[in-house]
DNA sequence: TGCCAGGCCGGGT
DNA sequence: ACCCGGCATGGC
């Protein structure tokens, strides 16, 4: 709590989804889940034009989506790179969404959340950290999630280790942490700004970075 | 200019 | 059980 308490005193309330008015609606939901896909290894200003495509297209809907081609699925996003890849990684969790929760993704964000990693997990192109970001931001419940920053930040501050996976930095996490949804969600989001601070050779590249004390 | 971004999958050893 | 290449655009 320290180290997040240092961030945010720094860089404030970094306001992801859920706390943004609209994130609570079908469509909302549905704009999180589908970021959260665009953004694998992608910086969010391009995902922001890939999303802001669909809606002007008007194809924020699970069907209308669904009734999307590949070319022209992909052409949409482009602006997310990786758009073959992704095009079909978001048909993936389209077409699992129509066909086994008839298209309702309040639905599936419904359950609990042992049964809904699971079922994310289950879908090709969602991996551990796309599926966390689903559950925390887009269904509001407490799985706290891990990105590369997360690992780079907290082995240099020796609080886990080199060899540690992501289950069990994301267990670290959840067993120190009040099990609080606001909070984890802020968390991941303050890591992923001060990891920008945080070069891959063993040392801060910027000056003010806001963990820098708790550095031995 | 080159490096990197809020990963994940599939194939090879 | 690892390790690695592929995927692609946009910003600094």
């Amino acid at each position: 709590m320290a180290m997040y308490q240092a961030m945010r005193a720094k860089f404030g309330p970094r306001g992801w989804w859920p706390s943004t008015a609209g994130c609570r609606s079908p469509q909302g939901r549905l704009e999180i889940c589908l970021g959260a896909i665009l953004t694998q290894n992608t910086s969010w200003s391009n995902v922001e034009k890939a999303v802001a495509n669909l809606i002007t297209a008007r194809r924020m809907s699970i069907s209308k989506l669904h009734a999307l081609s590949h070319e022209a699925l992909a052409e949409l996003i482009r602006p997310a790179g990786y758009f073959n890849v992704k095009a079909r990684r978001l048909a993936n969790f389209i077409t699992r969404v129509q066909e086994r929760w008839g298209g309702d993704i309040e639905a599936l964000l419904a359950l609990p959340i042992s049964a809904l990693r699971e079922e994310l997990l289950s879908v090709n192109g969602v991996g551990r950290e796309t599926a966390d970001s689903m559950i925390l931001y887009a269904a509001g419940k407490p799985s706290f999630v891990v990105d590369a920053y997360t690992a780079r930040i907290f082995v240099r501050h020796k609080l886990i280790g080199e060899e540690d996976d992501y289950e069990t930095i994301k267990a670290f996490f959840e067993s120190h942490l009040p099990r609080d949804v606001p909070l984890w969600n802020d968390y991941h989001a303050q890591i992923v700004e001060t990891g920008k601070c945080y070069c891959k050779k063993p040392r801060p590249r910027c000056d003010d970075c806001p963990l820098r004390r708790f550095l031995k």
